[in-house]
DNA sequence: TTAGGGTTAG
């Protein structure tokens, strides 16, 4: 088929999310001849293959893909211009980001504001803030985009106070500003602060007027604060949350439909959280996800391990997190069989391969139904040392189940892990009070003095709402 | 020269 360039070109921005129309588009492209340098050919059309390539590096998903392009482009001499760094800067572990930065600088193009956002954007991710700050430096016109990436800098390297303090002195802020303020908050585990921040561009005057309006990311963000923080208060703000996006939106977004399921299903409102997956239009597999772990953490697990049949009905591929979901559901609900044989065909099947939580999972569904020696079986053939999540699963396992041998065993390797963590060394010294083992449980008593550790007590609450 | 940068779930 004869298409020209121009048409090609319109049709890579069109079809970008779509991976085979974009091979299907880019094998015309080939076949056209469109990538080719002509020396001779019109003046209009020397351009041609730089924006093909340009279209096709920014339209490509993975990073192999647009680096591949980049090779073919310099040797079918389409020169790169300041449009080709920042998808592939986007992409870029540090030391080809460092390449490409080089390459920007010997062709001139260092002071295009697109590509320095891209490049102190790299320097961030890669926890090199003062590198990333010296980028910022070198705008030779400061703009709104700058800023932000400069507070996401700060924000993404734990720096929430530069943060803020660059954020007061920013002299326009637009909803990016206010969202990474929120999120950098949560990124930092201080979710608190991240809601009253929300709650501060709420009723900020440029909120009030319309001038800023809180998108779907800047709700997704507040909700995943909300969810990590337990009590009324955090639920009554989701809520609010929850009521926004109805009045405002015409439809519920992925990312924040998600996010309400996730919360919900933490508090327990399994039912809202049901409400809320059922309305989603687009659901994607966290969205499962989230309604798999809610229902596998509120005892319905049963329920959890049919939703995962129907996610596969629907075409989509379980991730690692689903995985987790479900095997955690397998624990709770004694489906040992089921549990392993998932376990087992995980990397076969989806080909995913266990990490560490997969086998805390396991080793909880062992555990929990008294399958002890298998569960140590596990641990002792795992292709990695467990953490302190396994250990204490198969400790808390050993203790329900008396196997207070093995117990011991394991519980030695994890006071090592975990020597500031008192839960354990009490764990150990009651099982050994338990099976009236005095000597051992005061030695474990006298440990825990020694080692100044204090024990956190225990509390209950209720909610009555 | 028709395009490119900053915030989102477990």
């Amino acid at each position: 088929m004869s298409c020209s360039g121009g048409f090609l070109l319109q049709l890579t921005q069109r079809c970008k999310k779509h991976p085979k129309q974009m091979m299907q588009i880019h094998s015309l492209i080939v076949t056209n001849g469109h990538l080719l340098h002509y020396p001779n050919a019109p003046l209009s059309d020397q351009w041609m293959p730089t924006l093909l390539y340009n279209a096709l590096i920014s339209a490509y998903h993975t990073h192999k893909h647009k680096v591949l392009l980049f090779t073919y482009m310099l040797a079918n001499q389409a020169p790169p211009n300041s449009h080709t760094f920042s998808p592939l800067l986007k992409s870029s572990p540090l030391p080809l980001g460092t390449t490409f930065h080089s390459q920007t600088l010997k062709r001139g193009l260092l002071s295009d504001p697109f590509i320095l956002t891209s490049l102190l954007a790299l320097y961030a991710r890669n926890q090199l803030l003062p590198h990333a700050h010296r980028v910022f430096e070198e705008f030779p016109m400061v703009c709104i985009v700058a800023c932000n990436a400069m507070l996401n800098a700060f924000s993404i390297n734990g720096h929430m106070e530069a943060a803020v303090a660059f954020f007061e002195r920013m002299p326009q802020k637009d909803v990016y500003s206010w969202t990474t303020v929120v999120n950098g908050f949560a990124l930092n585990g201080n979710f608190g602060a991240s809601i009253r921040f929300f709650g501060k561009m709420m009723s900020h005057g440029d909120v009030v007027r319309g001038l800023v309006k809180p998108n779907e990311a800047t709700c997704a963000s507040v909700l995943s604060s909300c969810a990590n923080l337990d009590g009324r208060v955090a639920l009554d703000c989701g809520k609010q949350v929850h009521g926004y996006v109805l009045m405002n939106e015409a439809k519920l977004g992925v990312n924040v439909g998600t996010s309400l399921i996730n919360l919900y299903g933490k508090m327990g409102r399994l039912s809202n959280a049901e409400k809320v997956f059922r309305q989603m239009v687009v659901r994607k597999v966290c969205t499962w996800n989230a309604m798999i772990s809610s229902l596998a953490c509120h005892g319905r697990e049963k329920e959890a391990l049919d939703m995962f049949e129907k996610m596969k009905l629907h075409g989509l591929k379980p991730s690692s997190i689903t995985l987790v979901a479900v095997l955690t559901a397998c624990a709770r609900g004694n489906f040992v069989r089921e549990g392993l044989e998932l376990f087992r065909s995980m990397w076969q099947d989806f080909g995913i391969e266990p990490i560490m939580k997969h086998y805390g999972c396991v080793v909880d569904l062992l555990g929990r139904a008294g399958h002890v020696e298998e569960a140590a079986e596990i641990i002792r053939n795992m292709p990695f040392k467990p953490d302190a999540s396994v250990l204490g699963a198969f400790l808390g396992a050993c203790r329900i189940h008396g196997a207070i041998e093995l117990g011991e065993e394991i519980g030695k390797k994890m006071l090592k892990l975990q020597r500031q963590h008192c839960g354990q060394y009490v764990l150990l010294s009651s099982m050994n009070a338990e099976k009236e083992r005095w000597d051992h449980a005061a030695d474990l008593r006298r440990e825990i003095m020694e080692a100044g550790i204090h024990e956190i007590p225990a509390y209950s609450m209720v909610d009555l709402t």
